[in-house]
DNA sequence: AGATGTTTGTGAACGTGAGAAGAAGGATCG
DNA sequence: CGATCCTTCTTCTCACGTTCACAAACATCT
């Protein structure tokens, strides 16, 4: 019995809003008020029909012969992907990748700050980082509580990442991103998208190899 | 006419292939000799159906009431996926990303050796950065021939994304990956990938919100 | 006020990929 | 040597997403 359901939205438009969401807040900033269907796909790399069948999904919120409103579209698609407020992230893992996720500002401003940082490592525990001391990872629990935080960033050693990932869903996160190759397994209430720097660039080759040989 | 055609992979199996690569070198090393589809795609996450059919599209290299043989399919995967010899890299950004990316040993080992290291800052340009000099951005066309660069990785600020793209396309990459946000256009010939981590975030706070919802 | 042009919203066709089921080939055991 | 079991390979069906086409709504100009 939800009062303003959102019906049910694919996974491809899920995955397409925050991209819609960049390209409007650059337009926000420039002072546009009004935006088009063929004006957002432009700058968001996708064509017009997809831009207006996604945000129909959301509402009817453009007007026929002028557009969408800039600043209303905004806090709509926020209000969808559930990043009205700020969502608070704890990263796992204060390594090379750990280290230059946290110290990376775009995030914060994005509406993602990172509010804690643990590692296993004796030498890294204490460290300040980004203006963030970080924690022992038998404190995660406590971290976790402290900052209220509700996703979690695997930045170990592949060999860590399952028990890594046991230990945030332990600790009450159920939204991890994973850094780290390899299986990891998750129970069905818990969502885990994986980060696979090693098969983007597998991809990569194989279209390179296509190249060639059409030579 | 090409000799030994690969007849037409699809995307989504190309996406899959180093994910079993991964897993099947993981059976190699552990002295594993044949390994049958549901047993891969246990180690790959994924049921054994898709396995067989992504397979299959290699060509028959099965044996029935067998399995496949580990160290043969590991040479088939590689040579569909032109990853049979080293394929080199070369990065434009040492920044936090950058750097991170370039110390990562991984991509080393997985055949995707870092060749070249340029930024565009005179404070970074000179530095040695996991065993490789810093060069300056005006020399990436030089960096990219005396390397045999053929994969770019874009670790720059996203104002720049668009013009470092145009500049490794000048210098003879057609393979790019992208971890600037914001939009980047390139020709059709060249194949450019995005790594989009603030959309990664934007994805799992969506899910987390409907996991509030029915609650 | 009417005509015209613009832009959204949606229904239908098309293509791709995933899952299920059955056929075929090979091994193993009696 | 025959029967049974196991596993690959292939075909079919269904769901999803994208693209195309068109109608409805709004603004603007005369
Ligand atoms: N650095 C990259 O550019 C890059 C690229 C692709 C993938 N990755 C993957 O990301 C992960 C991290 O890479 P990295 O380069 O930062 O590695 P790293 O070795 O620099 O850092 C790993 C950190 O994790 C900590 N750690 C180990 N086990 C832990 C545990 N059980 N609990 C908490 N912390 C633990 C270590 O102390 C270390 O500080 C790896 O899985 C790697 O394969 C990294
Ligand atoms: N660091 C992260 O964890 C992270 C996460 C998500 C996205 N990103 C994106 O990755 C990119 C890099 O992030 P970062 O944290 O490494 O930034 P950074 O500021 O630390 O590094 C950027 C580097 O690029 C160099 N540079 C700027 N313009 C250049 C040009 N035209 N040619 C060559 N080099 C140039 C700068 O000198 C600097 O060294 C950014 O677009 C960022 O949005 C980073």
């Amino acid at each position: 019995m939800d009062e303003v359901s959102t019906p049910l939205v694919p996974e491809a438009t899920v995955a397409r809003l925050p991209v819609y969401l960049r390209g409007l807040v650059d337009l926000a900033s420039d002072g546009v008020e009004t935006v088009s269907s063929e004006q957002l796909a432009a700058v968001a790399g996708v064509n017009a029909e997809n831009v207006r069948k996604d945000l129909s999904i959301l509402g009817s919120y453009g007007k026929r012969g002028v557009g969408y409103e800039v600043d209303f579209l905004i806090e709509q698609i926020k209000r969808v992907l559930g990043a009205g407020d700020p969502v608070s992230v704890v990263i796992v893992g204060a390594g090379n990748l750990g280290r230059a996720l946290a110290y990376y500002g775009g995030f914060a401003s994005g509406g993602f700050p990172i509010k804690g940082l643990v590692d296993s490592s004796p030498e890294i525990i204490g460290q300040e980082v980004a203006g963030i001391t970080v924690e022992p990872f038998e404190e995660l629990k406590d971290v976790v509580q402290k900052n209220s935080c509700t996703l979690g960033i695997i930045a170990t050693p592949a060999a860590a990442a399952q028990s890594v990932a046991d230990q945030l869903i332990n600790a009450g996160i159920y939204s991890i991103l994973n850094f780290a190759p390899g299986l990891v397994t998750v129970p069905e209430s818990v969502t885990l998208r994986k980060v696979d720097l090693a098969t983007e660039l597998h991809i990569l080759a194989f279209h390179e190899q296509q190249r060639e040989r059409n030579e």
